[in-house]
DNA sequence: ACCTTTTAAGAATAAATGTTCCATCGGCGG
DNA sequence: CCGCCGATGGAACATTTATTCTTAAAAGGT
């Protein structure tokens, strides 16, 4: 399924001789235009080969599918397979396929082959979806606040945590905001337009954080969110919005990317106010 | 034409609010499926979102654009816009020279590059630091435990209340141990046999924590143990022990790998209860 | 040059797809 | 309680699309 758009390729190349001229036409036109053949009607990739449809269906059973729409489908399956591996720089994903083979698939070891898996294609992806304007005007923004607070409740709980703590390391004012005694509302009512606030959710999200980044961002405090989606409520409450893809495979949302991210934009706070 | 997804994903996010029930759950099935937005069917589509075909022609329309059709155009550019992004599978020249250009890139985006590399790195590793005979001796003590108690300080706070948390997520009584007003001698003193602890830490060790670990470890309570190295000093006070590397290249101490290791723990902890 | 076999074209067809329309449901205000 | 309005479901519709079929053309062999 993976490599059968490279079987098609060679089956191609060894049956192209004894192709009719019109076929062999189609064949190359294919193999030029692998997006259009994904993409288009029969109609239009005959007009474009020079052809017409009845050509492209013959095309598609000489090379035993059943017809046009079970060729497209290969032509399909390459352009998701390459739009998977877009933003990451480092083909794992052969890797973490071969080693879970090996792997266990059931029992405590199984769980841990997986989240290994999920955790890395999570990672992956992130450098693709974290804008560099993003991520200046976050570090520019945590870079010159006189206080940073970090929100996050529940599983974002740990990386507000982290944050929190990894800004403090820099000899920054952070704090964590926390629900203890029921303050939280109160604490965030002393955030000012000159603090940063922090805050992440990630679904389901929670009904406090959330209003706690409404009323901050309303009051031109300087709001940084990491969430999973665009269309999180988060989104809208925040002058730099993150976000990270957590999908899992199978289980509940993954952390390991939202952590690494969190470590990273501590790292490049560190560096733009050693300048 | 090329950032036309982007523009959908702002428009998105910005009229969210203002759609019915019906049309939101839409947006977000699109935007958790853009691969299938791309290529599916109405009909398909539909199914899979739970709605009528009609709703997502509705959908479409309510986003100014003429029809499905007109919409799925915006998906199928992003699909092959990515596709074209992608290293070229065949040219490994183009890919090195990618991620050298990657790598190279300095500021916030070359730092989160590089935790990014460091975490895959670190996650790839993982599943081999850790023996199976462990995995299952702790899942085995956390499944038959009154209370588990989780402690980790600084950095390892991170891991520790994620323990705790999803633990708790599965019903289990999980106690996360803080130093809150000098009371953690104190609790740890209540920590028995029929218990569990679960403490963390890496290197430089926070004395109180090993000392907790030390005392309970003699008390004959179960301690698993997750650390860095097997000369930690608390590898000596537990009855399981976990080595998880957690060397960066350049920075300090990765999150990613320990992190993601909890949450394979409490999903595998989880799967034990059920039986 | 004639017959046979292969090849292409183009219309015809049947399936499928996107779209529209209308009846129904549910909430809200009068 | 009634009537209004937007939202929803579902079927009917028209269009598009892949496929097939028939016929014409070409090629190749004797």
């Amino acid at each position: 399924m993976a490599k059968s758009f490279e079987r098609l390729k060679g089956e191609l190349a060894r049956s192209y001789p004894a192709l009719s001229p019109q076929l062999q036409r189609i064949a190359s036109y294919a193999l030029e235009h692998p997006q259009d053949m994904a993409l288009d009607t029969v109609a239009t990739l005959a007009r474009g080969a020079g052809v017409q449809p009845s050509a492209m269906v013959r095309f598609a059973q000489a090379l035993g599918y059943e017809g046009f729409s079970d060729l497209q489908r290969v032509f399909r399956g390459r352009l998701v397979e390459r739009s998977n591996h877009a933003p990451g720089l480092h083909n794992y994903r052969e890797r973490v396929a071969a080693f879970q083979a090996d792997q266990a698939r059931s029992g405590p070891q199984g769980v841990l082959a997986q989240f290994v898996a999920d955790g890395m294609a999570a990672l992956e992806r992130l450098p693709g979806q974290v804008s560099a304007a993003d991520l200046a005007a976050a570090v520019r923004i945590l870079a010159g606040a006189r206080t940073i607070y970090t929100l996050g409740h529940r599983r974002s709980f740990t990386v507000a945590y982290y944050l929190a703590y990894g800004l403090t390391q820099l000899d920054l004012n952070a704090q964590l905001l926390d629900s203890m005694a029921g303050m939280l509302r109160d604490k965030a009512e002393l955030i000012g337009p000159k603090d940063a606030l922090v805050v992440m959710s990630f679904k389901n999200y929670t009904q406090e954080v959330i209003e706690v980044a409404q009323t901050c961002h309303a009051r031109k405090v300087p709001v940084i969110a990491m969430t999973d989606n665009a269309l999180s409520p988060l989104a809208r409450h925040a002058r730099v919005c993150f976000q990270i893809e957590e999908k899992a495979s199978k289980f509940f949302g993954q952390l390991a990317a939202p952590v690494c991210f969190a470590q990273a934009l501590v790292v490049a706070v560190g560096e733009q106010i050693e300048k």
